[in-house]
DNA sequence: ATGGTGGCTGGGCCA
C-alpha cells in the first residue's frame, strides 16, 4: 500500500499536476493539504476517474485538507474528534483507508514567534494530540501525514543560521510535535535516511529549490504496528520541477500486507 | 536590493 502526502497549494491551480502525478504514480492513497477549495467544489469526478474515492474538508480561499483512496475510504472525521475544542479552520480530516487510520493535515504556519498564531500553531498541535487520544489507541494502523509546518530537527533545514528566532526550528513547536509522536508514533522518513539536504518544501522565491534551500516540514508519524511493515519511502522532488509545480514535493511510504 | 514568487483575489494577505 503506498500513502503519499502533498501540499498542493491550491487543487484548482494544481488539478493536472495532480492528475498527471496520480497517473504516474498510482498511489493507493493521497493526503492533500491546502486544496484552497469550498467544500462543494472539490474535484469528486475528476478524480473519480482515475480510480479514487474522495473524502475533503474544504473551507475555501485558504486551508483546506484530503484524502483520496483506491483501497476503500471510511469512518470519514472532518476536524478534530468530537469533545475537543473544535478548530475554526478546515486542517485535518481522517478516514480509514485498507485498514489503517490516516490523518490529513495542514499544521498552522506560526507566523512569528510572537505572533498569536504561533500560539493557534501550539494549540492545534495539543489538539492533534488529543484527537489521537479520544480516536484510537498505538497498538492500531494509524498513520498521521501532512505539512507539519516543522523542521523536526537542524538537519531538516538547510541553514539552521537562517532561523534565528524563527519559525519551525523552534523548540516550544518541536516540544509540541514531540507531544505528537510520543503518543507512540515515528517519523517514518528517518527509519530509512539519516542525511541532511532531504527536504520537501522549497520557497518558490529566489530560486530556492535550484540552491538546495529547503525544509523537511512533510512526512508521516506511523504508529509501530505500520512502522513495521513500512519497507521504502521517497520524496519525489521532479514533482517540484516543471511548469507550474506546487511549493511542496509529495512524500510517499511503502506499507506492506 | 529589508527584496524575491505564487496562490487567493480584484488590494492586500498569506505562505
Amino acid at each position: 500500500m503506498l500513502i503519499a502526502t502533498w501540499n498542493v497549494n491550491s487543487l484548482k491551480a494544481r488539478l493536472p499536476r495532480v492528475e498527471a502525478w496520480l497517473q504516474e504514480v498510482q498511489p493507493d492513497v493521497l493526503c492533500m493539504q491546502e486544496t484552497k477549495l469550498k467544500q462543494d467544489l472539490f474535484p469528486t469526478d475528476a478524480i473519480a476517474a482515475l480510480g479514487y474515492e474522495s473524502a475533503h474538508f474544504g473551507q475555501g480561499q485558504w486551508n483546506g485538507v484530503a484524502i483520496i483512496s483506491k483501497v476503500g475510504l471510511e469512518n470519514v472525521m472532518q476536524n478534530f474528534a468530537p469533545g475537543i475544542e473544535q478548530d475554526e479552520e478546515a486542517r485535518i480530516i481522517t478516514a480509514t483507508c485498507g485498514g489503517i487510520q490516516i490523518s490529513s493535515c495542514y499544521v498552522p504556519n506560526g507566523r512569528e514567534l510572537d505572533h498569536d498564531h504561533y500560539k493557534y500553531k501550539l494549540s492545534w498541535l495539543g489538539r492533534l494530540r488529543q484527537h489521537l487520544d479520544a480516536i484510537c489507541t498505538p497498538a492500531d494502523d494509524v498513520v498521521v501525514c501532512g505539512d507539519f509546518n516543522i523542521a523536526p530537527e537542524d538537519r531538516d533545514v538547510w541553514d539552521v543560521t537562517q532561523f534565528e528566532n524563527a519559525t519551525h526550528v523552534s523548540v516550544p513547536e518541536r516540544e509540541a510535535l514531540a507531544n505528537v509522536r510520543d503518543f507512540g508514533l515515528t517519523d517514518s522518513f528517518r527509519r530509512f535516511y539519516d542525511d541532511a539536504g532531504l527536504y520537501s518544501w522549497w520557497d518558490y522565491r529566489g530560486g530556492s529549490f535550484h540552491k538546495g534551500h529547503g525544509m523537511r516540514i512533510d512526512y508521516h508519524l506511523v504508529s509501530q504496528s505500520v512502522d513495521e511493515r513500512t519497507t521504502w519511502t521517497a520524496i519525489d522532488r521532479n514533482a517540484r520541477k516543471g511548469e507550474s509545480p506546487s511549493d511542496h514535493a509529495p512524500v510517499l511510504i511503502r506499507v506492506d500486507d
